[in-house]
DNA sequence: GTGCGGTAGTTTCCTAGTCAATCAGATGAG
DNA sequence: CTCATCTGATTGACTAGGAAACTACCGCAC
């Protein structure tokens, strides 16, 4: 007889894990109908009204590592939809900005990001959305994260 | 003046993502001091106690693809966690199941990922995660989800 | 001014998926 | 029977990210 195990569906994580992968997959195809993946919609996302900024401050924010960050920043700056700028006063900084094609296509790109929340999240009933942000923002809170998530 | 646009916060989406990459990531340490990855973990767990099953099946219910399911199986075949097994019947197919070893090790992971879900969601009250549970679950089954999520 | 430590970004190598092409074997229509 | 078609598994080409080594440069102690 073999030792009784915990089933993998004893474990808030893996319907953790079950409803926020559908999300981010149902969000990964319409983003693709633009050509655009999550990460790259992520970093323009977080340009957008900003002053420029350097890939490790991204990198950052992101939760990425900065090389990560650079091989981002070079498809997007092969789309011609962000820019790199070198600073003049130290030379081995530099910057990314949208480009005004990046800056237009954000709105865009935010709309299907509300069309994908509000219909992943239909179903549930105001009262069931409230609380659901609530526990997940406690525990954001709680464990003290601060990276945004693009993987 | 830029078009205003919803903030990445706004969305469940994100802080759904944010505590589940958490969880994860979390989960995904704890076996790597065992060496062993939450892929890995996840065929193993399907495996247990279960009559020996097809690579596709294995795909299906992990929702990976085939060739997925291959590579992974070969890294566990050289772990000598799985044996491969051809059927006789259909020489095309096979059919993967733990080893002694994989067997043995597979309550001992289960140890893990009990511990990673009591310590991800210990602050939450009782009620707390009844209710997360019961929306979490409710989506599943409204979106029809039924792959276990690997990745 | 020289050199040394730290910092910014890049690059290389590795892991782990996908998709699509492929191979081998089963199966059924005629 | 036999050949087209379907199915199970594998493979090759590609994508995306992490870790760590590497390059270039700054700035400070002396």
């Amino acid at each position: 007889m073999l030792p009784a195990v915990s089933e993998l569906t004893d474990h808030l994580g893996y319907w953790l894990r079950q409803v926020s992968n559908h999300v981010s997959h149902s969000f990964a195809r319409r983003l693709a109908a633009k050509e655009v993946t999550v990460a790259e919609w992520a970093l323009m996302r977080m340009l957008y009204g900003q002053e420029p900024m350097s890939p490790s401050r991204l990198a950052d924010r992101m939760g990425l590592t900065r090389g990560a960050v650079t091989r981002l920043a070079g498809r997007l700056i092969a789309k011609a939809l962000v820019v790199r700028e070198f600073c003049p006063d130290d030379r081995r900084a530099q910057t990314l900005g949208l480009t005004a094609k990046g800056e237009a296509f954000v709105p865009e790109l935010a709309v299907l990001a509300d069309l994908n929340d509000a219909a992943c999240f239909a179903h549930l009933s105001e009262e069931e959305r409230r609380v659901l942000e609530l526990i997940l923002k406690g525990m954001v809170a709680r464990l003290g994260l601060t990276a945004m998530p693009v993987d």
